[in-house]
DNA sequence: AACCGTCCCAACCGCCTCGGA
DNA sequence: CTCCGAGGCGGTTGGGACGGT
């Protein structure tokens, strides 16, 4: 049995969003911070618990959340990650300040592991380079090993300083997603997130007329096309062909400028906004040292491609070493 | 066109951690 | 020091989209 779940009450709506509850959260948070989530509910009205609030905003509605179209860059990225910080996606996020830990998890759930396994069992990989695989094999493990655990000590390094909460470099885009700042600051800069919504509504009214190419990454959920029936005030439109109404109220609501530059083009560069957002939860330490090192070291053809395949098959033994033989590393 | 199986991802669930009272 | 609640995280799942027959 154990705790009854925190969405458990009545009129607590579950399923997918709507983008009126979208709008109504943004706003919020816009005028708010992100943060307290308790309070969202209640303040916006949403029939939504907090958690659920909270989800929604850092995994869909984070200002500069790249979406879909993952590089081989991030691909390996991630593939390195996994290897040498397991499941832990959170961590992994971190070091693609433009992904979601869901997005990650997803896509190592549904594209990775099958991907991996196939390369395992011998098979050629779409895309990959089977020979760095294969000779990365003939990597020592020794090598390996103090190669890995320099680079953990790195990485470690890397996410203390990105967990300690406010650098002072950090204080021209700070949102502190924890404790937002007091309600002396100034509005926050939306345009970003705005985007995303946009793409959002964008989706939703592509969905909602004769069938366009479809965009899967930025469409919303049919729900939001069927069980909008709530009079949301002020920001509320109705689904049936006036999208682009709802539209424009959004674009002037928020006053950001064009968004249909920003679908998930994964080399799209994101919006001086977008990157002022980039250290609200995920500290962007790509531009910092640590991350440059790992990866160099990551993308470094011998001892990357020898990362991937030692890594996923030493992963379980090399957990226990760094963490056995390395207590001070985490 | 209809049906069926598979894929994919947004969202939920439940456990854990941490900070405040 | 203990308790409690909020937030964070990873695992899982429901259901829509898509492709094949």
């Amino acid at each position: 049995m154990g705790r009854p779940p925190c969405c458990d009450k009545i009129g607590v709506k579950k399923g997918p969003w709507t983008p009126e509850e979208d709008i109504l959260l943004v706003t919020y948070i816009q005028e708010h911070g992100p943060g307290n989530w308790r309070a969202v509910p209640t303040s916006t009205g949403l029939l939504r618990c907090s958690k659920s609030c909270r989800l929604r905003w850092t995994n869909y509605l984070r200002p500069g959340i790249k979406r879909g179209n993952f590089t081989d860059h991030e691909e390996k990225m991630i593939i390195h990650l996994q290897a040498l910080l397991g499941n832990r996606w959170a961590a992994i996020a971190s070091y693609l300040p433009q992904r979601t830990d869901n997005d990650i998890k997803n896509y190592w759930n549904t594209h990775l592991k099958k991907k991996l396994k196939k390369l395992q069992s011998g098979s050629e990989g779409e895309g990959y380079n089977r020979d760095a695989i294969l000779s990365s094999q003939a990597t020592s493990r020794g090598q390996w090993e103090k190669r890995l655990q320099t680079d953990i000590h790195m990485a470690k390094q890397a996410l203390c300083e990105a967990l300690s909460i406010e650098k002072p470099e950090a204080t021209t885009s700070t949102i502190c997603e924890t404790k937002p700042k007091p309600t002396t600051t100034q509005p926050y800069t939306y345009a970003s997130s705005t985007e995303n919504i946009a793409r959002l509504l964008q989706g939703f009214m592509r969905k909602n007329s004769p069938k366009p190419t479809t965009n899967k990454h930025n469409s919303l959920s049919s729900a939001a096309s069927s069980e909008v029936t709530s009079t949301t005030p002020s920001t509320t439109a109705p689904h049936s062909n006036n999208g682009i109404d709802l539209s424009e109220a959004f674009e002037s609501l928020f006053g950001f400028e064009s968004f249909e530059s920003s679908n998930s083009d994964s080399s799209q560069p994101m919006s001086p906004d977008a990157s002022l957002f980039q250290g609200e939860s995920k500290p962007d330490i790509s531009a910092q040292l640590p991350l440059s090192l790992l990866e160099k070291w990551l993308f470094d053809e011998g001892g990357c491609a020898g990362a991937v395949s030692a890594a996923a098959q030493e992963h379980a033994d090399l957990a226990d070493m760094t963490l056995d033989e390395n207590p001070d590393l985490f």
